[in-house]
DNA sequence: CCCGAGCCTGACAACGTTGTCCAGGCTCTA
DNA sequence: TAGAGCCTGGACAACGTTGTCAGGCTCGGG
């Protein structure tokens, strides 16, 4: 579970600071000991709180508040007024118990520092503007159990709906979520052992794309440097370049391929052995923009020159030399992709869950179209 | 205000897919219809009817979903068993609002899809959840209006604490909210006309810094494009070249400075109106990250070599002919200083609003270190 | 056998909002 | 002038949870 490892204690006492500390500091400016008059010390002002000021009922303050019509624009003034005065704001915990959609939805991904989940991030929330719904944000950090955390969190919160790039495997745990009503949708990786809305990139076609065009560049000793293979994404492109390497009847030696943490250092040492050795690889395909990025680092130093195509566009990749060749995929279109999808879910437009998969393009740049160095 | 464009209504009925869409469809797998047994129909079960199904009172559920003391095991276990079958899941919207905090801190930024933001979104990400809270992330597009918009209704979802980067140069209108109780730091740019506590990087000197960098390379022709002039970390980092041409005692030529949108388009007619003429600037200070990239690509083109010195680390930098020399800010760390500090208001440890500035780094890599080429 | 202490348990109110429904006052018409 | 109908405003319950408090049970000691 979340927990509170400060004496912040995120659902509880409303003890003001002035009183905790136990004796009334006056700083610089007051504005922390600064309340509104007529308000309860430490709380906020309600419709209660507006309705008494103006000298009218609750529900009339309801109806200013939510633009309904039926208020002589005296009163609404008057109102208005008091809402001004108080520092009114609604309360829009106690707007969603009572009408029961909270108008957020949740994300949960990687890493929101990684380059590729920006823009991904990004494109959802703009979507979700664009149906009135905020976004709360969520890294897993690649490890399942904080996933399933962080989801049983949002669920908790009453979301609308999910936006999942998994990091576990297994998502039976979101059965009694999704038969709830909380709508779901799964990018970049498929989920695990449950039925549901799936987007993500053409990622066997891209890296069989991507290989086959080291392969059309006289390349016969290519190597293959990705992610876990559990991970979906790594384990689909494996299986891209397994097949480019089997349809050119190019039988693949087991040092080349390397799988595991994107590590720099273990990204590092997996290139370095590739690129030694009697018969060394004379291109490799990387299977993200981390392991991407080490493996340009590798190559700078080496001797020969290496031709490269890696998974994922990276910035600046046309500005090296050579340009890094790469298999892009559209990190936005996902997100947003998957987004609507979840707002169509919502709408009620949707019904059987559908796998949805974005292609990927090859943007060649010079890495890639390097001969062999043999 | 956030609007809804499409038929979902945030807010709005609890009507299911089937009803809605006037038949009941069956669709291959019965996901989205298959409800709880005992549960009204769309709706999740509560403790109530947990309680019901356990043949207990509703606050020995309580007890028992919060982990309070005092209930028998043997109740205990009816009532986790009652829990399991109707996939109860606490509904924390009642939960705030009984207790008055929400345990969830919102994030107003510029845009995700920056890789500056994204690791300082990250950053305040961890600080929220080592202090049990989640985040809601917002994207201000750099929009003044927006940003109030996004800020509002943070505070109406009432976020214990909002984390700014501001857009707007006004936050008079925070001031209701910040009366009423929610912490609030700024981070990156200072508020406008309100005291808070606000977390900076050294924009100045980091920028005087780097062009003293150039200057002590022999430069005296030295160019810098900015973003416009308005965004407080622009008018800083200006500041910054003029005062170490000035210190320098090298007159500014207008033509040597150029500020506006970090549109690429705009960027690079800047640079190349810089780079002609009869005087033409022999270095360049790029004023943040989108601009430095821009310049890059402009002096690529180039025919004589240029000094460049950037604002902000950027990836790759390193592997570029030459690499490209920066002032970095840490922007993991703004993003974590400034969580920590929200946290501290919270606990109620901290009184008088700060300013805190952190350092930059100069990081040499050779593209600042080229000498004038005249 | 009775009584008090201590442990479980549940009834009830409250959090702040919105939907329902009704009352009272007004206008308009026959 | 009376009755119908409309408009405005407010009382009340409900949303799902938790804090308070009191009642009932068991058990041990007198």
């Amino acid at each position: 579970m979340l927990d509170a490892t400060s004496s912040y204690k995120p659902m509880d006492s409303r003890i003001p600071v002035a009183d905790r500390t136990g004796h009334r500091i006056v700083p610089e400016t007051t504005r922390r000991t600064d309340r509104f008059p007529g308000t309860r010390y430490g709380n906020r002002p309600t419709m209660k709180d507006v309705a008494a000021r103006a000298g009218v009922g609750l529900k009339t303050v309801s109806r200013v508040v939510n633009g309904e019509p039926g208020v002589t624009p005296e009163t609404e003034r008057r109102v208005q007024e008091a809402i001004e005065a108080l520092g009114f704001r609604r309360n829009d915990s106690a707007r969603v118990l009572r009408k029961g959609r909270t108008a957020s939805i949740g994300l949960v991904l990687e890493d929101l520092a990684d380059p590729f989940y920006g823009p991904l991030s990004r494109a959802v929330e703009e979507v979700a503007r664009a149906h009135g719904a905020l976004l709360i944000n969520g890294s897993s950090a690649e490890d399942a159990d904080r996933e399933q955390e962080l989801v049983l969190a949002l669920c908790a919160r009453r979301v609308d709906g999910l936006v999942v790039i998994p990091a576990g495997d297994d998502h039976r745990y979101l059965e009694p979520e999704i038969k709830a009503g909380v709508a779901t949708v799964f990018v970049d990786r498929p989920a695990g052992h449950i039925d549901a809305d799936v987007v993500v990139s053409d990622n066997f076609g891209g890296a069989r794309d991507g290989v086959r065009h080291l392969i059309a560049h006289g390349h016969r000793r290519i190597g293959f440097i990705g992610d876990m293979p559990r991970i979906h994404t790594a384990a689909e492109r494996l299986r891209g370049y397994r097949t480019a390497m089997e349809d050119a009847g190019i039988p693949v030696a087991d040092a080349w391929m390397s799988l595991g943490v994107t590590d720099p250092e273990r990204v590092r040492r997996a290139a370095r052995e590739m690129l030694s050795g009697p018969e060394p690889v004379t291109a490799i395909f990387t299977g993200n923009n981390r392991v991407t990025v080490t493996v340009i680092r590798v190559l700078a130093e080496h001797a020969r020159p290496v031709a490269l195509v890696g998974f994922d566009d990276i910035e600046l990749a046309d500005l090296l030399q050579p340009g890094v060749t790469v298999v892009a995929q559209d990190a936005a279109a996902l997100g947003r992709t998957a987004a609507e999808r979840l707002f169509r879910q919502l709408d009620g437009t949707l019904i059987a869950p559908e796998r949805i998969e974005l292609p990927t393009r090859l943007i060649t740049r010079g890495s890639g179209e390097l001969p062999p160095a043999d």
